[in-house]
DNA sequence: TCTGGGGTCCTAGGACCC
DNA sequence: TCTGGGGTCCTAGGACCC
């Protein structure tokens, strides 16, 4: 059997748990920039707020209901995230951390204890230590254990643990969730599958293979075996290796200039660059894209992206900085208003296999101490001290974070204070 | 009349997830 | 004025090879 944990509205919850006034208020939790609602707490969709509204649009509804409004903090967010795996490692060391408020637990010859009590327990711990709340989900298959957490989600009747353990009871949810809420049906999918006659899970599981084959690739057959109970997606106990790694921003406010666009992606380069070095990683393809407000129908749009094979993998800001900036001049066209920017690194292999070049014009060992010694001197003060000339102070693509609660678990100037 | 077959690699685009 | 960001996988089509 395996259990899917997953935190309910999760960036909401890590709110409330170092600000309790706000429990049974609405609460929205916005995307960077502030620039939509992704998290909200059950009050807030009881208003009737949708995932994904743009909050500039509903800001006077926000006003007039009283809706707690925050900027999202991912810092502390995935430090109660690591407390979170923590506690759920003491049931079973069998884990696979999914998201940063899911996990799948493997109970698999663990048959012998009851499994709601099981996830009684769980729901307890983490209410406990952490003032959490979460959801349980119990079924043999992956996917079947997410139909079992949203069922347990949406019914309330089920205390927040789920089981599926009998056929019937799979082919009660079954007939309950539709086709738009199983996990790997998206909404493309579900709006063929409704056109095609097939409204719920049930009609689903019961469509012809070859026609889901066909319709909507491997992927599709896979979910249509884990609802029949045979399991395709392993628990991956070992988080695998990334593909890729990706910094890309909306800016504040549009930008024009090259100098602007220039400084900002310099920034994300080195956020890239700083991820890699945290992970012993080094890249040998950048890509480097830069486009306008795909919203704006009335602005004239760019899009344009470039990849640059790099003569020796490497993780060094510098480095990646100066081709990312190359890569800039080559893309940009002076005339437009540009919303966004960003890169990704590609082709990502250890630190230790880079294989270098005879040819190589660079000093590599020198780089990578310089390097060792801004990371260490950033990470002493929590902050970039330490900056590249590119850079710059600029700041005019800066984020909009206008309500941005504290780092009361990572920052030691926002620990709270307990009045005597 | 008849104009190969089998393979790899790369890219762009589309779907999905949280 | 303001509309998220960071990932994964699959497929089709084109270029190229012998």
């Amino acid at each position: 059997m395996l259990a899917l944990v997953d935190c309910n509205n999760f960036y909401v919850s890590c709110e409330r748990v170092f600000n309790p006034s706000l429990d049974g208020k609405p609460v929205v939790v916005l995307s960077n920039n502030d620039g939509c609602v992704i998290a909200r707490s059950d009050e807030a969709k009881a208003l009737g707020i949708e995932m994904g509204t743009p909050a500039f649009m509903r800001e006077t509804f926000f006003n007039n209901n009283y809706v707690h409004v925050y900027s999202s903090n991912y810092v502390l967010y995935g430090s109660l995230s690591n407390r979170v795996i923590r506690i759920l490692s003491t049931f079973t060391p069998a884990i696979e951390l999914y998201s940063i408020d899911e996990a799948f637990l493997d109970f698999t010859g663990s048959s012998s204890f009851n499994l709601e009590n099981a996830g009684g327990d769980i729901r307890m711990a983490i209410k406990e230590n952490l003032g959490i709340p979460v959801t349980v989900g119990f079924a043999p298959t992956k996917t079947l254990a997410k139909m079992a957490n949203r069922f347990a989600k949406k019914t309330k009747k089920t205390l927040g643990v789920h089981v599926l353990d009998t056929q019937e009871k799979i082919n009660e949810i079954l007939n309950f969730i539709g086709v738009g809420d199983i996990w790997g049906v998206g909404p493309q999918y579900a709006k063929l599958l409704v056109k095609n006659g097939f409204k719920k899970a049930i009609d689903f599981v019961n469509a012809p293979e070859e026609w889901i084959r066909k319709n909507m690739s491997v992927m599709g057959q896979r979910t249509l075996n884990e609802l029949k109970g045979i399991a395709c997606i392993e628990l991956e106990e070992v988080t695998a290796a990334k593909k890729s790694i990706c910094v890309a921003r909306g800016f504040g406010k549009l930008l024009s200039e090259k100098g602007d666009l220039q400084e900002a992606l310099a920034n994300y380069v080195g956020m890239v660059a700083g991820k890699l070095r945290n992970e012993k990683l080094c890249c040998k393809i950048i890509n480097v894209f830069i486009q306008t407000n795909t919203h704006r129908r009335e602005d004239q749009q760019y899009f344009r992206s470039i990849n640059i094979q790099l003569p020796v993998a490497t993780n060094s800001s510098f480095e990646l900085i100066r081709y990312a900036n190359e890569a800039l001049d080559v893309i940009f066209r002076a005339g437009y208003s540009y919303a966004k920017c960003g890169c990704i690194a590609n082709d990502l292999i250890p630190e230790t296999t880079v294989q270098y070049s005879m040819y190589d014009t660079a000093n590599r060992h020198r780089d990578n101490v310089v390097m060792k010694t801004v990371d260490t001197v950033n990470g002493r003060f929590g902050k970039d001290l330490v900056r590249f000339a590119l850079q710059g102070y600029g700041k005019k693509w800066k984020l909009r974070q206008l309500k941005l609660s504290p780092c009361y678990t990572t920052r030691i100037e926002d620990v709270l204070t307990i009045k005597n």
